[in-house]
DNA sequence: CAGAGGATCGGCT
DNA sequence: GCCGATCCTCTGG
């Protein structure tokens, strides 16, 4: 939780051939290592969420429903499955790039909006599960941004297990944002 | 090996 | 807000 509230104002850059594209992060949600059914981790570690057991600041990528890759940031210390999934985020640089991975998005808010899209604007796919994250300079890293003002919690997205309480983390009032926004900050 | 379900998206109502 | 596409992953027998 400490890392998805911090990581909402952080930013996301890709330096790739194609070139680079770089976004401000304003939605996440946690994952818990302890009592989280809706956890990718819940069951142990298996080949596909091997990643999400690395050391935090690694990247965790994976597919789901036969369409979308999400990235997520391994959150504790190596051999604990517990992550941070990147929801949304504001485009900064690449715009032209993003476009043109996302022909759909209806505007350039949308480019990053849903944890898919924000996969798909990037370009990312399992290549860079286990990357490490925290390196300025590689392929795809993290780095410090402009903090929000004010940071919305509200319950999580997508979940039809058991839906927790507030583990989604959001940046009031961001047009960047995807879902609902609940009060409660 | 078969079966079930999913941390989504986009289109339609 | 509701629904279907799509296919990967895990579980159980």
């Amino acid at each position: 939780m400490d890392l998805a509230r911090f990581l909402v104002g952080a930013l996301l850059v890709r330096d790739a051939p194609e070139g680079r594209v770089s976004a401000r992060i304003v939605e996440t949600e946690a994952y818990l290592a302890q009592g989280d059914a809706a956890s990718h981790s819940r069951s142990g570690q298996t080949a596909r969420n091997r990643s999400m057991f690395l050391a935090r600041g690694h990247a965790y990528v994976y597919f789901i429903y036969g369409s979308a890759y999400c990235l997520n940031v391994a959150s504790a210390r190596n051999g604990v499955g517990e992550a941070v999934l990147l929801r949304a985020a504001e485009p900064l640089e690449g715009l032209e790039l993003m476009r043109k991975r996302r022909p759909k998005a209806k505007n350039d808010a949308a480019l990053l909006r849903g944890p898919g899209n924000l996969a798909a604007a990037f370009g990312l796919d399992r290549r860079l599960d286990g990357a490490d994250l925290c390196e300025a300079g590689s392929e795809l890293y993290l780095a410090r941004g402009t903090p929000p003002a004010a940071i919305l919690e509200t319950e999580r997205i997508g979940i039809s297990r058991d839906a927790h309480h507030q583990l989604r983390f959001l940046e009031a009032g961001s047009p960047f944002a995807s879902g609902p926004k609940r009060p409660r900050a």
